[in-house]
DNA sequence: TTATTATATTAGAAATTTCTAATATAATAA
DNA sequence: TTATTATATTAGAAATTTCTAATATAATAA
């Protein structure tokens, strides 16, 4: 895999609202999966598979703690890459708004 | 939409080899479609579908020239987080490398 | 053991994206 | 006008992604 399609796989990784929101939330920290499912959003498998795919895209990993299997952000470069993101659209619409009031 | 969801329409946008290509290309300067279907790989029509979605994704404009029509970066801020998903990217491929040199 | 809890996996339908081929449009040249 | 060139649009097939429902697995509790 050459460094363009390992790009294109990241963003298709970050290309799901439920998945943005996996990333967002373990940005800050660890969880579950038991804490993640509580957003009533998506179903359980639901879930899962989508933790399969970032796992695929190596930007989380996992370890069992008894019963419970926790996420972690793998590489913290990926929360850089969604800030950014996030501050584009941010002023984006900051901008739009700012010409529709003159 | 709420930003969240702006938020994952870029990544979309971004999630597509020819499409991440163009961005790159526009990053360094305008080009007109002529210039861009130069790359045998994709077909006019698909390049224009490309280039439809970026545009209804507000990260590229075009101007008509004449018969020609140029694209431009329409919000320089999606270069960087091209570069930055690129770098990251490279630096995982790095690490890689010398772990396996060890 | 057996039941329960937390999570993953699988199969397949539905939705979405991508591509090809054909056609449309608009500007210029002849 | 008519032909040519550059680009966009449309229709529909093929590929891919997403979701739901069912089932599997592995750890612990009873």
């Amino acid at each position: 895999m050459d460094i363009e399609n390992l790009e294109v796989n990241i963003f298709k990784a970050l290309a799901h609202p439920i998945r943005l929101k996996i990333i967002k939330k373990l940005s800050e920290k660890m969880y579950c999966v038991c804490e993640m499912s509580e957003d009533v959003e998506f179903s359980q498998s639901n879930l899962s598979q989508h933790l399969k795919i970032l796992r695929d895209a190596g930007i989380v990993y996992c370890e069992k703690d008894g019963m419970r299997i926790n996420y972690y952000i793998k590489n913290p470069d990926i929360v850089q890459v969604v800030n950014l993101a996030e501050e584009m659209v941010r002023k984006s619409i900051r901008e739009l708004n700012e010409k529709l009031d003159k």
